[in-house]
DNA sequence: TTATCATTTAGACAGATTTCGAAATGAGAG
DNA sequence: CTCTCATTTCGAAATCTGTCTAAATGATAA
């Protein structure tokens, strides 16, 4: 859940569509997968680093495990870019 | 100069380091190399990654050359950002 | 229990990435 | 032109990443 691993998840273009497929609602790992050409493995894989980032959250309904956008931790990165923005310079 | 070609650039510790170092002003490739631990030619190469990106711009004044901070492009990733966390339900 | 469905974990592989030292390039100074 | 300094490019090694198939886990239904 550090910055750095936030940046990483962000990186790849599968993870970044899937949290695109998210912004409208939770949906099941296989909902979630069924819109890529890739083994449903690999798009497990992908779930888990976005995880493991604080991106999405997983909730087990019975057979089906549900993921959702989590985006209180995209603020971190708007807070970074602003900074690199904000003081460019002579502040203080 | 792409859209992943920037969060590529932007998922490495040491090049988010050197555009936070840019965030004063421009500096040399010497300056910018000073501060890591590490070889002259692994900074070129970041540099050269963040360049691509479109994140800095480089300006060569006789035997130097400065690395700039380029802003503009970093309004696409807070844009992104933007767009997830806006339209989060039932727009339309 | 057994069968089936949804999903993850394990292990393997190819290709990408980070890093280095050494050689090449660019530019001013003598 | 030659020397030196700043920086990049080259080529190679080590590590990391995305992907696959196959096997394991969790949960429900029969």
């Amino acid at each position: 859940m550090s910055f750095q691993e936030t940046f990483k998840a962000l990186s790849d273009p599968t993870r970044r569509a899937i949290l695109d497929i998210l912004k409208d609602g939770a949906k099941t790992a296989g909902e979630i997968g069924s819109q890529f050409d890739m083994a449903g493995a690999t798009v497990s894989h992908h779930l888990s680093v976005l995880r493991e980032a604080g991106l999405v959250s997983d909730d087990r309904r019975g057979k089906y495990i549900y993921y959702e956008l989590n985006v209180s931790v995209l603020d971190q990165i708007t807070g970074w870019v602003a900074g690199l923005r904000g003081e460019k310079r002579h502040e203080k």
